[in-house]
DNA sequence: GCCGTTTTCGGCCCGACTGTTTTCAGTCG
């Protein structure tokens, strides 16, 4: 049971009673224990079984210590079973529609007894919301239109879900004596932003055992289906996961067939197909002789092609890369040396300048920049050019007693609705790194919202656009924008733009990072961090761009510090 | 449900915006 796990229990908690009507603070409460739980590197499935009290932590008091005890050992929360049989998924699904919150939900469900996503979208369309009570026109407009994009989210998970579900399922199998390979396969390996189900390939000698043993795994609640060598079965996240069990000799070309993505298959089955081949699930044949498929790389070379990377396999061009023996050499993690926007205590962060720099040396980094809010985000304690002048104060101290590595002052500077920047070019000017976003007023017409990015880019102490778009993903379109112009400008002024490495934000996404770089604009990795633990989405960020086809080159927080001074 | 403490219970972050109202409720960040 993983931090994520617990945390997940008490969010869904959280919204369940919240639909009911609870007691706002209560709701707070289990919110915050989440937060500290996702946000605390000890295993508290460790500390439970080492009786550690849970209660030094903040936000976990007697009762949601005993709680978390509950889940650790049992895998289940009996208050959370029952309120899930109250009250729908498909309730809770319609939280996600923007624009409604729990209020508007209960009178969905208990006025006129909806149930599901598409009860409400034909409640809507028949005009029967517009006369409720508090409702009128206009919010049931708006529900009709943002109402796809939350049926899309429910039936996704992110891909940071997607990744720890399926790679625990995959250590577990390897873990069995019988199993000689296993390897998460699908969307998930292809490091796609969300995965709508999981697949896990086994290649095992008896297809009882694998079977089995997911069967009674941990993260599982319920088989669906169990054949001769598929099973299917349904996480306790409510994610479903396929697993299939295949021969060694099968095992390279069943990775490489439910890898995908189905187009990048096509085309490498024609190419099979164009050279007297025929590529299947298990292996690739010449007539009845199989002549490849232990190993991918066996497949690729029977096409006469190189190991292509799973991030690639979209059918974008990388074929033909391929082909001509022009694959990039994708970023690693590893070549990662600093990162460039975090938060601490002074904004909304949960770590001091000390425990951040300590946590990020830890991981290997030779610089960071602290980027705490601007004043104009209040609910997270932006600062002002004052505090903010502290602050630096305060950073620089640390990075004068802190050794191995560099402490930039920075800051994450909104830029406003008005297309003016938060703090004044005065303060700017003081800072060793300047991050512009957008937070509030995303909805503003393009022409606007163009405006404010050409004020950012085009300000002269301004370093780099952080989470460009403003896209939530699957849970909000990004501010309308044409980004081929912010891009251009970006170019023409030397300011840099982020991968968010967030899973919620992924911002750039493959496609726009992968223009960024044609432009020659260095990409920046930055993890956005709010904790000590937030430091561990960086994988995420690297996934993001190694789909867009980044190498260590056009990567500039893969330079070491030396390098990188040069640049500021 | 947690926290702090006047050790028994009151306070818990709040401002802006929208759509519904006619002074406010719900949602969002």
């Amino acid at each position: 049971m993983t931090n994520e796990q617990i945390a997940d229990v008490f969010e869904q908690l959280a919204d369940l009673l919240e639909i009911q009507g609870a007691n706002p603070f209560r709701l707070r409460a289990y919110r915050n224990a989440a937060r500290t739980i996702k946000s605390t590197a000890d295993s508290f499935a460790a500390l439970v079984e080492q009786n550690t009290d849970l209660t030094q932590y903040s936000g976990i008091g007697k009762d949601l210590a005993k709680q978390i005890a509950e889940i650790a050992d049992t895998g289940r929360h009996p208050k959370l079973t029952e309120l899930r049989e109250q009250i729908p998924q498909g309730v809770v699904d319609m939280l996600r529609i923007p624009g409604v919150g729990p209020k508007k939900v209960a009178v969905f469900f208990n006025t006129l007894n909806i149930t599901s996503l598409d009860g409400l979208k034909a409640a809507a369309e028949s005009g029967k919301l517009a006369d409720l009570r508090g409702f009128g026109k206009k919010t049931e407009q708006a529900i009709l239109q943002n109402i796809d994009l939350a049926a899309e989210a429910s039936s996704r998970v992110s891909i940071s879900v997607a990744r720890s579900s399926a790679e625990a399922v995959v250590e577990d199998l390897l873990l069995l004596e019988e199993v000689t390979q296993a390897s998460v396969a699908g969307s998930c390996r292809r490091r796609k932003e969300t995965c709508g189900d999981l697949d896990v390939l086994v290649s095992c000698s008896s297809h009882d055992v694998p079977m089995d043993a997911l069967a009674g795994h941990p993260l599982v609640e319920s088989v669906l289906q169990r054949g001769d060598t598929k099973q299917r079965v349904r996480l306790s996240s409510g994610i479903e996961l396929d697993m299939r069990v295949v021969s060694n000799e099968s095992f390279g070309a069943a990775l490489q067939y439910f890898t995908g993505s189905k187009e990048h298959n096509v085309v490498v089955r024609q190419r099979a197909k164009d050279r007297g081949l025929k590529i299947n699930e298990y292996g690739v044949f010449r007539g009845k002789d199989q002549v490849a498929g232990a190993t991918e790389e066996d497949v690729y070379e029977a096409v006469e092609l190189p190991w292509i990377p799973p991030e690639l396999r979209e059918n974008r061009g990388e074929i033909e890369a391929a082909e001509k023996d022009r694959l990039p050499e994708l970023l690693t993690i590893d070549q990662i040396k600093g990162d460039l926007h975090m938060h601490t205590t002074a904004s909304d962060g949960a770590a001091s300048i000390v425990e951040m720099a300590e946590a990020a040396r830890l991981r290997g980094l030779e610089y960071i920049a602290i980027t705490d809010h601007s004043k104009r985000v209040s609910m997270a304690n932006g600062l002002d050019a004052d505090r903010l002048r502290s602050h630096w104060e305060q950073i620089r101290k640390v990075n004068e007693q802190i050794s191995g590595i560099e402490l930039l002052c920075g800051i994450e500077c909104d830029i406003l609705e008005d297309a003016t920047m938060d703090l004044d070019d005065e303060v700017l000017s003081e800072a060793d790194w300047v991050v512009a976003v957008l937070h509030y007023g995303l909805q503003q017409p393009r022409a606007q919202i163009m405006k404010r990015l050409m004020c950012a880019v085009s300000n002269p102490h301004v370093n780099i656009i952080g989470h460009p778009t403003g896209r939530l993903v699957s849970r909000r379109d990004g501010a309308d924008m044409n980004m081929t112009e912010v891009l251009k400008a970006a170019a023409d002024n030397d300011v840099m733009m982020e991968i968010n490495a967030h899973p919620k934000r992924l911002d750039l996404d493959d496609i726009n990072a992968a223009a960024a770089r044609d432009l020659g604009i260095p990409i920046v990795i930055s993890t956005d961090a709010h904790s000590v633990n937030g430091f561990d989405v960086l994988q995420y960020g690297v996934d993001q761009a190694r789909r867009a086809g980044l190498s260590k080159v056009d990567v500039a927080n893969t330079k070491t510090w030396s390098q990188f001074r040069k640049l500021l």
